[in-house]
RNA sequence: GCGGGGGUUGCCAAGAGGUCAAAGGCACAGGGCUUAGGACCCUGUCACGCAGGUGUUCGCGGGUUCGACUCCCGUCCCCCGCACCA
């Protein structure tokens, strides 16, 4: 063994053995297999902590579960396919600096080789290889022969039959959708390509239009359901509107609707146009109610937002109500209006509890909002949303809709009134204005004649909802944000013009979007070792995928159709009988509301059930010195660096050590550095521990080595619980860190001949998080790899719970003396220590028996007590005792009477007058021989008196 | 806004009705070992306390209970996702 710990030297030597011995290679066997699937990385940069975190859970598991005996699976590959990396690759062509800045700096590529990377071709195949080789470098027990790229040949023709199965199914439709398009780039605007307004979301407004002769008025909103109490319009006098024609109607908006509307699927031409003072006074019919009501004016209007026609419903809208209000005294006649607007009656339709018939007034009255101007209607308008939303019903006056929540009508109602024509969808920005990289204000753009995956589909959904519900989810507390994102999504835009990835087999010009060629891909695999193995890709027909992956067809024909020798068919449909389906797959937890449900999504569409995926487990992030880590903006860490940095091991063991499930680890030098310490120490004391010659294994077991023994088994169960529920913070905290005080504590009094028992269970335990230096240290003391060695198991029968009591009494009397050492300042020249006198350890054990049985009753547990001869000898001091156990009998345990604390101390008596550097006297308070002060009487079972003299 | 997760002692982080002033780590302090030490080993770090004790804490405000960090209600704050983007 290596006199110093070298992480270098250690890392590489077993990274080369593994290799060189395929120790990870997994193939069909007669054991138990494990399908253990991790997202495979996107090619657009180096992977970072975040990949680490993810990568460094999926190997332990995978080691943990090898070490148990299963044979395990553990392959990977790489997500080349969608925009970015072409995106990519034309910014790295071009120099642009700010890329140049974040691949120099943030991904630590040397400029010379940055400066090749000109074509998607380029990236893929460099980042493949950085990916590839960090993930060596930090130890993953990969089966590296079915390694492949998505933009692989192969692949292609497995998602082209992929989707040609879906399409079968009828899960592929045409349709439109909502993007967020750039007018002067012609193109759907990604997240990083948007300079201002990301966080801006697309809203669908109900246009509902209202009527003015042949002319609509359509009013955009997000509560349709309010077109009930509407009782009259708003209009911006001083804006022109447009008299458009839209489709077949004639449309009055604001130019900036029009304008919005040219990139919606609609037919629209500009008409002529009219002033919006002019449409004032005149009044429109309500589409839904067929009431006449009339527009008035409101400098509030903005054309900017939806269509700049309002319609206003003062009963629930607080902003509404006070403009209606404000009207009221002021002088309208310049519109030709002279009417008295207090006629206008408020129209109610929401029952809510704590409101009665207008919330928005009662808003308004309750928060004392002066007028429309006033910031506080901002507050009122929230307050009554908010309540109406979650509490709100459907008052009569809306008809077939009455008894309806209002939380649950928009859909509903917006359906209906779209097949009347009273209605339509518009879409707007949640905030505004959306600004591309290219200075260009963003509009929303429909795009027509779209491919979508049908994921509304009910029976898809409930297929997935059914396989969810078998499978284990790990933490459990994400299952219902499964169920929930299940239940919202929606249809999906599964194909895109631009790009990396495989063409829609029937529809050449559309490539199939990138999430959706991930979702199947655990199966591929398989496939995938032969076909590095040579195998001709124009073999891969979609008959030869039915067989192998369905089991259709025959294999005999299916050798005839593709050339594939039959042996190779039955091997490759065998193998996939055996691994299938995927036993575990853990990601990050941004990919549960995508990835992970298309995974769910695509396997229950094309494999039978018996092929679903068992089990989901999810983790958190990686932050930075508590700093979010970003790809493009920095602080980025890559595995690279970290590994480089400190080693794998120490890499491994502070990222899985540091947090659990959906938590962040927060990566801090500090905390590294010191878990770097942490690891020499193990290696230092291993290494002592194998070369010391005194070690006796034959002896026969003193209390120490018994309790040694016995903690180790219990931190063996804890760790082995905690891996089998993939918390590896919990695993190492028992497996490492608490094993390692036990093990000091167990040298500190005198343990030794159990040490190298001890480390080998040890070296095992930590074996899954770090496995390069335990490789090292289980070569020194025994044959093969400790990556396949036997998991330890916990032996019940060295569970010794006297050994354990005997020590924390020994500990508790310890920390009991210093205590009283460090209040009284004093160095004392002699302790006696009186264990409690059989009369005491009477009085606990029928406390117990009587707090056991339920409530203890004072009186009764003095009745019994003092019928008991030897204890109603101590008249003074039985009550007494006895108050103080009632006061903590919630919390007795009997477990301390079973330990003969006399003994035990007097046994120790050596260790803790070395310990405290004083000589000890030990007395039994029924036996005594001295007691100056009377302390024995403060005797308790399993807390001796203490006594100190200073002379 | 919607959905999910979370706020614990200087920091990270366990705990989920009594065994809790609350594991473990870090940081800091004292002591030991040592030529020396950033290595190692002990001890301490809410407050008060000349005998092992007492008091006050687990985002904030209420409630249930003999007893609440743990259960219930309200409230504030933080993080993640909300789609055609990997």
């Amino acid at each position: 063994m290596l006199q110093e710990y070298s992480a270098r030297d250690i890392e590489t030597k077993w990274q080369m053995v593994w290799a060189e011995n395929s120790v990870f290679h997994a193939d069909p066997d007669s054991s138990q297999k494990f399908f253990l699937t991790i997202p495979y990385p996107y090619l657009n940069g180096n992977l970072h902590a975040g990949h680490t975190r993810t990568f460094t859970i999926g190997d332990a598991v995978a080691r943990y579960k090898r070490m148990k005996g299963l044979n395990v699976l553990f392959p990977m590959a790489f997500h080349a396919t969608g925009t970015p990396i072409v995106g990519l690759s034309e910014l790295i062509a071009n120099k642009d600096p700010l890329i140049w800045d974040v691949y120099t700096k943030l991904h630590g590529i040397p400029e010379d080789e940055l400066a090749e990377l000109n074509t998607p071709e380029k990236i893929v195949l460099y980042f493949r290889q950085q990916a590839k080789n960090a993930m060596q470098r930090i130890g993953y027990s990969i089966d590296w022969r079915r390694e492949f790229t998505t933009t692989d040949p192969a692949y292609n023709k497995f998602i082209e039959w992929q989707y040609g199965i879906l399409r079968d199914l009828n899960y592929i439709i045409k349709g439109s959708h909502p993007v967020r398009w750039c007018p002067h780039d012609m193109n759907p605007v990604e997240d990083h390509d948007i300079l201002k307004g990301e966080d801006a979301t697309l809203l669908d407004f109900a246009l509902l239009k209202f009527k003015m002769g042949d002319w609509i008025l359509p009013c955009a909103t997000l509560r349709p359901e309010t077109v009930f109490g509407v009782t009259n319009l708003w209009i911006n006098p001083r804006v022109n509107y447009v008299i458009a024609r839209v489709n077949e109607e004639t449309w009055v908006v604001s130019p900036q609707a029009y304008e919005k509307l040219t990139f919606t699927d609609r037919q629209v031409a500009w008409g002529t146009e009219i002033s919006g003072k002019d449409l004032i006074g005149k009044s429109v019919s309500n589409p839904v109610t067929g009431s006449q009501v009339i527009i008035l004016p409101a400098n509030f209007v903005d054309p900017d937002n939806g269509s700049g026609i309002v319609m206003s419903v003062p009963a629930h809208a607080p902003y509404d109500y006070l403009a209606l209000k404000d009207l009221y005294y002021e002088d309208l006649s310049e519109y030709g209006l002279n009417q008295d607007l207090r006629q206008i009656k408020i129209i109610s339709l929401i029952e809510v509890p704590g409101y009665g018939e207008f919330p928005a007034i009662e808003a308004v009255k309750e928060l004392n909002v002066e007028n429309q101007n006033d910031t506080k209607a901002e507050e009122a308008t929230k307050l009554v949303y908010k309540r109406e939303f979650h509490n709100g019903v459907l008052k009569p006056i809306t008809g077939k809709y009455t008894g309806i929540a209002v939380s649950k009508i928009k859909d509903v109602l917006l359906k209906d009134l779209i097949n009347e024509n009273m209605a339509e969808i518009f879409y707007e920005f949640s905030e505004m204005p959306v600004i591309c990289r290219c200075g260009t204000r963003c509009v929303i753009m429909m795009v027509k004649d779209q491919w979508f995956l049908e994921y509304s589909d009910p029976t898809w959904k409930a297929s997935v909802l059914d396989c969810l519900a078998k499978m284990r989810i790990i933490p459990e507390e994400i299952r219902v944000e499964f169920e929930n994102k299940i239940d919202w999504l929606k249809d999906k835009a599964c194909a895109r013009r631009k790009g990396l990835g495989t063409h829609l087999p029937w529809d050449k010009e559309w490539l199939i979007e990138s999430l959706g060629d991930s979702t199947i891909y655990m199966a591929y695999y398989i496939l995938a070792k032969y076909v590095n193995a040579d195998m001709r890709i124009e073999n891969l027909t979609p008959e030869f995928f039915d067989y192998i992956f369905l089991g259709k067809g025959k294999p005999e024909n299916i050798a005839e159709l593709t050339g594939i020798p039959l042996e190779i068919i039955h091997q490759i449909k065998h193998d996939f009988a055996y691994w299938y389906p995927v036993d575990l797959r853990t990601s990050g937890k941004d990919l549960v509301a995508n990835h992970l449900l298309f995974f769910l999504y695509h396997h229950v569409a094309i494999f039978p059930e018996p092929l679903w995926p068992e089990a989901i487990a999810v983790n958190g992030f990686v932050s930075l010195e508590s700093q979010k880590m970003s790809k493009s903006r920095g602080p980025l860490l890559t595995l690279e660096q970290a590994v480089a940095e400190n080693g794998a091991d120490v890499t491994r063991l502070y990222i899985l050590g540091n947090a659990e499930y959906m938590q962040d680890v927060d990566w801090r030098n500090e905390g590294v550095v010191s878990t770097r310490g942490q690891l020499e120490r193990f290696y230092n004391l291993a290494k002592d521990i194998i070369a010391d010659p005194s070690i006796n294994e034959n002896l026969d077991y003193s209390q120490i080595d018994r309790w040694m023994l016995s903690r180790l088994q219990k931190r063996i169960s804890e760790t082995t619980e905690a891996m089998e529920n993939i918390q590896t913070r919990r695993a190492l905290q028992n497996a490492f860190y608490l094993l390692f005080n036990d093990l000091r504590w167990y040298q500190r009094r005198g343990g030794k001949n159990q040490l190298r028992r001890v480390l080998s269970s040890w070296v095992r335990l930590i074996a899954p998080f770090t496995p390069h230096v335990c490789e090292e240290i289980w070569s020194n003391m025994e044959k093969g790899y400790v990556s396949l060695a036997p998991w330890p198991s916990a032996d019940e029968a060295l569970i010794d719970e006297q050994a354990e009591l005997a020590e924390r009494l020994l500990q508790d009397t310890l920390d009991d003396i210093e205590e009283i050492l460090k209040v009284t300042k004093s160095s004392p020249k002699k302790i006696t220590l009186y264990t409690a006198p059989a009369w005491k350890k009477q009085m606990f054990r029928i406390a117990v028996e009587l707090s056991q049985e339920g409530k203890m009753d004072m009186g009764k547990f003095m009745k019994i007590v003092m019928s008991q001869p030897e204890i109603a000898k101590k008249k003074k001091d039985a009550p007494k005792y006895a108050q103080k156990l009632a006061k903590s009998v919630h919390s007795l345990s009997a477990e301390i009477l079973t330990l003969d604390d006399f003994s035990v101390l007097s046994q120790e008596k050596a260790y803790l007058q070395t310990a405290l550097g004083v000589p000890i006297d030990i007395f039994s308070a029924d036996e005594l021989t001295d007691d100056p002060m009377s302390k024995s009487k403060q005797a308790e079972p399993g807390r001796p008196a203490i006594y100190m003299s200073n002379d």
